[in-house]
DNA sequence: ACGAGGCGTTTTGTATACAATTTTTGCAAA
DNA sequence: TTTGCAAAAATTGTATACAAAACGCCTCGT
């Protein structure tokens, strides 16, 4: 976080996600340069690349707004991180196989208290990065990371509770056995299950809060 | 193509393409802005967008390189293409219905002579442009666009002969009916073989190339 | 009332100078 | 020779001024 462009751009996105930016407004160059306390130079930086992480848009005309996302935006980012994340497994028990499958039981035994939140999405953090260390396809992973904003995992993990921190958990146990065995359809299918449920936490979540309003 | 920024990403992509910048070589913003003739904001913004597409790479530094893609990534952005067409196709097929059907069906209908290959790359961009609005998903849409280079596309398509146009056009068909009936499945598969068969056929004919030199 | 077109304002695009960082080079000491 | 370090060179980062483009408002004509 040392540049100019990196303080812009988490700057940016930290209004987006608090909602100091609604969805839809546009996002004026010289405004959030004086709001963020840098030149418009690495505003711009931050911009193009809060837009191929879908945080932004641009219109025809070059004009940037905040993208808005839908429930079907995020039913859809969940869809196609299902897809890729299936694919990283099913590529992980391919290549992979017991030496990969050792690291990651590893991290799965270390898993500390199902009730500290921050330990276990650190955690969790930990076990995709190494899984996806282990698929070892650099466009995947910066597909990936475009894809998931880190935010709606959080958010995500938030709503859950004990015994659904304890699923998961035991959900990363199964992909190692899978990885294990080289199983990669085996693999795919728990990692596709996996995100799905997480997605329908998420949405029961959403919906909850929604009726609370 | 009017602005400084287009004319340098199309710049450099060209220069990446024709061979004239080598894989793995380091991209300096200010030779290009000699070469390309304009300052070197511009080339700036070029690169980040060739990044977005996976041309460039950037170092832990943030130095610029051409990214060499060789058979391995071929292979893997294809993979990820079937994937990712073959959800489009799914898509399409289960909100597009008989509707989506009948407007691909005429472009299907309109493709012209075999032997012309630029009349073939045209009609199957019509194609899969269709097909993509259809299945009405902005981020699919981008990611995809990101992740096919369209010369792949073209470079395959020089090496289809007429046997090879008419299998095309017959999977084309044969996808129409399946949105027309709105199978998700059906559609589904018929894309991911679709694609695969494109990637043989590149395949085939860079191996070709690599026995020739 | 309503649309077309022009003009001032706002916003983004580009060039350029300078700052910060990284890499390379050269040299000295072990 | 190799290692460490410091200075120089090369490269990227940032601010800023000005150019170009897009937008909104206002007038004018119908």
């Amino acid at each position: 976080m040392s540049t100019a462009a990196d303080k812009a751009y988490s700057g940016i996105r930290t209004l987006i996600l608090d909602g100091s930016l609604a969805a839809g407004e546009q996002l004026k160059e010289e405004e959030l340069a004086d709001r963020i306390g840098v030149s418009r130079t690495p505003i711009r930086d931050a911009l193009r690349r809060l837009e191929s992480e879908f945080f932004v848009t641009r219109s025809d005309s070059q004009r940037s707004f905040v993208a808005d996302q839908s429930v079907e935006d995020i039913d859809e980012i969940f869809t196609l991180r299902a897809m890729l994340e299936g694919h990283v497994a099913a590529r992980a028990a391919t290549v992979g196989g017991p030496e990969l499958a050792a690291k990651l039981r590893e991290i799965v035994d270390s898993a500390g208290d199902p009730a500290d939140v921050d330990g276990f999405l650190d955690h969790n953090a930990d076990f995709h990065a190494e899984l996806l260390a282990g698929a070892g396809s650099e466009r995947l992973a910066t597909m990936l990371a475009r894809l998931v904003s880190q935010p709606i995992v959080h958010r995500t993990a938030r709503h859950y509770d004990a015994a659904q921190f304890e699923r998961s958990l035991a959900e990363h146990r199964e992909l190692v056995d899978a990885i294990d065995r080289g199983d990669a359809e085996w693999a795919r299918s728990v990692m596709t299950s996996h995100i799905r449920r997480a997605f329908h936490v998420f949405e029961a979540a959403t919906q909850s809060l929604n009726r609370e309003k």
